[in-house]
Parts: C-alpha cells; sequence; structure tokens
DNA sequence: CACGACTCCTGCTGGC
DNA sequence: TGCCAGCAGGAGTCGT
C-alpha cells in the first residue's frame, strides 16, 4: 500500500474519526513485525485521547494523551499493510496484528508481509520525530523547500542513477518504486542517468513531475477514502493512470514505442527508451 | 561516504 | 490441476 499518496490518503481517512477519539483498548498479536511491537503500549494507550493524526514520510504518526502520558504511536504499513475501521466484533483475521479499540469501532492494522512497524515515541508530539526511524528522514517533496536547487545539490555527489537514488528516503522521502518510474517518465529523464550528471535546468523539470504525480495520486485516492477507510476498498483506486509502471511491451502513450522494464537496486523499472534520455 | 547485494515475510501469478 | 520459481508499492544492515 505504501507510497507516500497511499499514506496520505490513509492519514485524511483516519484523522476524521481518531482524532478526539478515546482509546478504550489496545491487542497486539503479532510478537514480530519488523520489530517488535512495544508490549508497554496495553498498558499506556488505553485512556488516552488521540490528539492528532500525523504523517512523516511513509510514518503515519498518532499522537496520544491522558492525564500522565503522553507519546506518539508511529505506524509503517510496509509493503503489504493497511489500517482499517471494523466493527467491534469483526472476527479477527490470519494477518490482524495490532488494533486499536475505540468506542464504536476498532482500527485494526493488517499485514501480510510484516515488513512494517508499531513503535512508540514517548513526550510531547515534536519528540515524535527524534524516534531513531524518523531522525534520518529526508525532505518532504510536497513542501516548499523541496525545490529543483534543493535537490540538485543534494545529488551533486550521488553518481548512481537516478531512479534508485531518488527512492533513497534519507533524500526525499516517500517516493516508492512506482512513483520514481512515474516521475522520471513525466520529466523525460532516463532512470538509468546518474543523478550528478543531470543538468540543472532538467530538475526545473523533474521536481515539479514529482511534485504533480504525487498530487495526482493523493487526489485519485482522495476521491474514494471513505471506501478505503470504512470497507476493504482495493488497492486498485489509489493508482493513477500509470505511464509506464507495469506497462512492460505495452506501447508508450505519448511516442508509441514499446515501454521497456529493467532492474536497478532489486526493483523493477519501467519507462520508455522514446521519451526518456 | 556512496553504493549494491542481501535480508526480513507471505501470497499471488505465470509457466510447465 | 498442481507445483514451483519468481516477483511484489520498503528499508535496515553489511561489505566493498
Amino acid at each position: 500500500m505504501p507510497e507516500l499518496p497511499e499514506v496520505e490518503v490513509c492519514r485524511r481517512g483516519l484523522a476524521p474519526e481518531l482524532e478526539g477519539a478515546l482509546i478504550e483498548g489496545v491487542k497486539i498479536r503479532a510478537p514480530k513485525l519488523r520489530h517488535e511491537i512495544p508490549p508497554t503500549l496495553s498498558t499506556l494507550l488505553p485512556g488516552c485521547r488521540i490528539v492528532a493524526v500525523r504523517r512523516r514520510g511513509k510514518y503515519l504518526l498518532i499522537d496520544c494523551h491522558r492525564a500522565e502520558v503522553q507519546g506518539s504511536l508511529i505506524i509503517h504499513l510496509g509493503m503489504s499493510g493497511n489500517l482499517r475501521f471494523v466493527p467491534l466484533d469483526q472476527p479477527v483475521g490470519k494477518h490482524d496484528h495490532f488494533e486499536l479499540v475505540l468506542s464504536r469501532f476498532i482500527l485494526r492494522l493488517s499485514d501480510p508481509r510484516r515488513f512494517g512497524a508499531v513503535l512508540w515515541q514517548a513526550g510531547p508530539p515534536a519528540l515524535a520525530e527524534s524516534h531513531p526511524a524518523l531522525a534520518s528522514q529526508g525532505i518532504e517533496p510536497l513542501t516548499e523547500a523541496f525545490t529543483a536547487d534543493w535537490l540538485y545539490r543534494a545529488l551533486a555527489k550521488r553518481s548512481g542513477p537516478i531512479k534508485p537514488t531518488l527512492m533513497d528516503a534519507h533524500l526525499v522521502v516517500g517516493i516508492g518504486n512506482i512513483y520514481a518510474s512515474e516521475s522520471l517518465f513525466r520529466a523525460g529523464i532516463s532512470p538509468l542517468r546518474a543523478a550528478n550528471r543531470i543538468g540543472r535546468v532538467r530538475y526545473e523539470v523533474l521536481v515539479p513531475a514529482i511534485r504533480s504525480t504525487l498530487a495526482d495520486a493523493i487526489a485519485a485516492g482522495g476521491s474514494s477514502i471513505r471506501d478505503y477507510v470504512h470497507s476493504d476498498g482495493g488497492a486498485g483506486c489509489f493508482q493513477i493512470q500509470a505511464g509506464v509502471y507495469d506497462r512492460a511491451g505495452q506501447p508508450c502513450l505519448r511516442c508509441g514505442r514499446a515501454v521497456r522494464q529493467i532492474r536497478q537496486a532489486g526493483r523493477s523499472t519501467y519507462y520508455c527508451p522514446g521519451c526518456q534520455h
């Protein structure tokens, strides 16, 4: 589920229901996802009110508070995780690992591949980003600070191909495998080109391409937030019309040449050899 | 430091 | 139909 747009859509769906809600109970069923889910959550969280639901990169932050407890629940959906509101009597599924019991429903985390994470950072909301998992996160691509100038300088010493480099969350957060390919297609830049051999002018094209790709995906998902959060909405409705992703061998929508699939850093990359250089 | 390979886990798909 | 290899939208660690 998880690139920045999906997590942001999830956040927007959860926030109105969660903010102000009282946590009545917690259930931890998985001994371990990527990390062990802190057992102390079982005693810390009940009685807490949810103050805010935020996002940092692909992490969701749920700020919790009661008289003597303050902290942020930090949730990563990994590759296959999802969070859903389900009825209080909903049977537990095979991959349901964690849940918050609220007054009228349950917020349940399901994650078959268990690459996700549930973490806790004690203290006021501002401290959440000091958690080790978040402290090294890169710039948010949808903020004004993310400019062509910034990216050009940040990649000045990166000689690896631009596509896997864009996916490095220590530089820029939220660009996963799909949107890395899609952004480069929109910008007309080959995924194979060395990051530091792309001219500054082309970053003026790439940065808006990244922004529009992510924003379009959020908009596409936003229209189906209700379905996603309240039922078992499929992942399909979250994806933008892909220009190249998962279209190997099919004609490029712009020039008609066959879309090519290659492997970079262990991940599939899709691009158009006619449009991208 | 930067980079690629490897790793965690389960489920689905496509080829035989 | 059944089996199995390969692959899946992430990210940490390790060796070079």
